[in-house]
DNA sequence: TCGGAGATTGCGTATTATGCAATTAATTTT
DNA sequence: AAAATTAATTGCATAATACGCAATCTCCGA
């Protein structure tokens, strides 16, 4: 056959070219999967192989994106794709204004703040704003937070669309179901994440109190886009446990900058 | 010709895929580029025809990499390149990555090296690279170190956030005031602080003599992150005071060590 | 309504990716 | 320690695939 132009089979890109869509799956796969892979890993997953899965990682290691280590180790990404990731974080603008504006709410509050996106692994840390109060240690830009038990990854359990949730949703519940001391406030079932789910937008805002580190309080709130779906979540951190009522003043602030941030009217 | 194994002219990626190190080229030019790009910008910049260019955006789109903006818009980096960094940085331990480099960074400057990270008591060792000569020290992993008498203290009074020093600032400011012996290049002020915090700044790293402890010397340097805020320090210990002078072989080592290490802005 | 600049797409051809299989390197077993 | 097993890398002929030209289409401004 010469050169396909649609075959019905499965999703091609229009007008694309094919070998690189192929390159591109094995790209996806490596920032999917949790660590290294090997090889024949990759290979296997991405249903190519193991020499054509070889030649294109020799590319993107000789562009960087894509490192392995030491001698004949495993492949992981590589500095390059972070650096294409911090400059598409520039790009995206609802991150900058939140982020422009996130030290006016901590020094307002006078908590620590944080700003989270959806990564592939979960949660994730993309900016944060430290005040001197309670030093969290070890949480950074890439860090990434539980679904269940924290205020930021609850508030894109309400907010954000439920297909890109459902791995990570069922992997905590099913955590959940054997520990159920982690998320105390939880029944471990379908129905139980949907009373969850419905309480936060209720309220406007996730909280947490002790969940996920013992002595902190953390607020959540969404930032929506267009079409009423989270695109990013604030985080406020702190230590006192009143600031989690919904009258306080530190919600009020919280609200008020998710609204404003927020591209829809309605919160 | 057939099948070129190896063009002498540029660089190649070995056995790699020349499709994809085309795309790749586009890919990194749209990461250095601030800002939405045309398609002819585009071909112009990678000197490929603007069908080739066109080609390789619409798989890149179809993957998420790339999005443009309304209908024939410019392209720019999306969301994809977002994850994708997010998730590199999940792997991009710089703690981890610093330690493993340090080694040889002992081993070239024949001096016993420390990576430390602030923690909420202060600069603390996290790792300990010795070397045979001077061991005089009995300090391990968990010590920590003085802010304002230490090499390693005074990288992180230099570099890292304010906030989170500043306690541990204030205590050791009053310490010098009643003893000013103790830190004899320093005055005890607000000012005199902010005078040492530049001097650093612009020498590149931070230095001690016997300050600390009589007869060694050490050199710090910061590791620092995406916001140019230190995530960790890297510290070399030793006895020769000429090895603190800002053109010996041992601080341009320990400068080029940093500086591999922190994450830079330019791609 | 027309004109022009830029973006998109068809098509034949030649370059290039492909997959098999041989080779080399690393790892485990006897 | 040597052999056997597994995984990673590379040559090579072939056929599939990307290339670039040029035609087409779309969007804006006149």
């Amino acid at each position: 056959m010469i050169q396909t132009v649609a075959t019905g089979e499965k999703d091609e890109a229009p007008g694309g070219i094919q070998s690189l869509d192929a390159a591109l799956k094995l790209l996806k796969s490596l920032g999917e999967h949790v660590g290294p892979m090997s090889l024949s890993q990759i290979a296997k997953r991405c249903d190519m192989p193991l020499s054509k899965a070889h030649r294109y990682l020799a590319s993107f290691l000789h562009a960087g994106l894509v490192e392995q280590a030491g001698r004949s180790g495993k492949y992981d990404l590589g500095r390059g794709a972070l650096l294409l990731g911090l400059a598409a974080l520039d790009r995206h603008d609802f991150v900058n204004r939140a982020a422009e504006a996130l030290p006016d709410l901590c020094a307002a509050t006078g908590l620590t703040g944080l700003l989270a996106v959806w990564g592939n692994t979960g949660a994730t840390v993309v900016r944060w704003e430290r005040t001197s109060s309670p030093t969290v240690t070890s949480m950074g830009l890439g860090t990434t937070l539980p679904l269940l038990n924290s205020a930021t990854g609850r508030a894109f359990l309400a907010w954000a669309p439920a297909a890109p949730l459902e791995e990570a949703l069922e992997r905590e519940v099913r955590r959940a179901k054997k520990n159920p001391t982690l998320v105390p406030d939880l029944k471990p079932t379908r129905a139980g994440v949907e009373a969850l789910r419905k309480d936060i937008r209720e309220a406007g805002y996730a909280s947490v109190d002790g969940k996920f580190i013992p002595g902190l309080v953390a607020l959540s709130s969404p930032i929506l886009d267009w079409q009423n779906e989270a695109q990013a979540v604030v985080t406020l951190v702190g230590t006192d446990p009143a600031s989690t009522r919904p009258a306080s003043e530190t919600v009020q602030r919280l609200k008020a900058f998710s609204a404003q941030q927020s591209l829809s009217r309605d919160l």
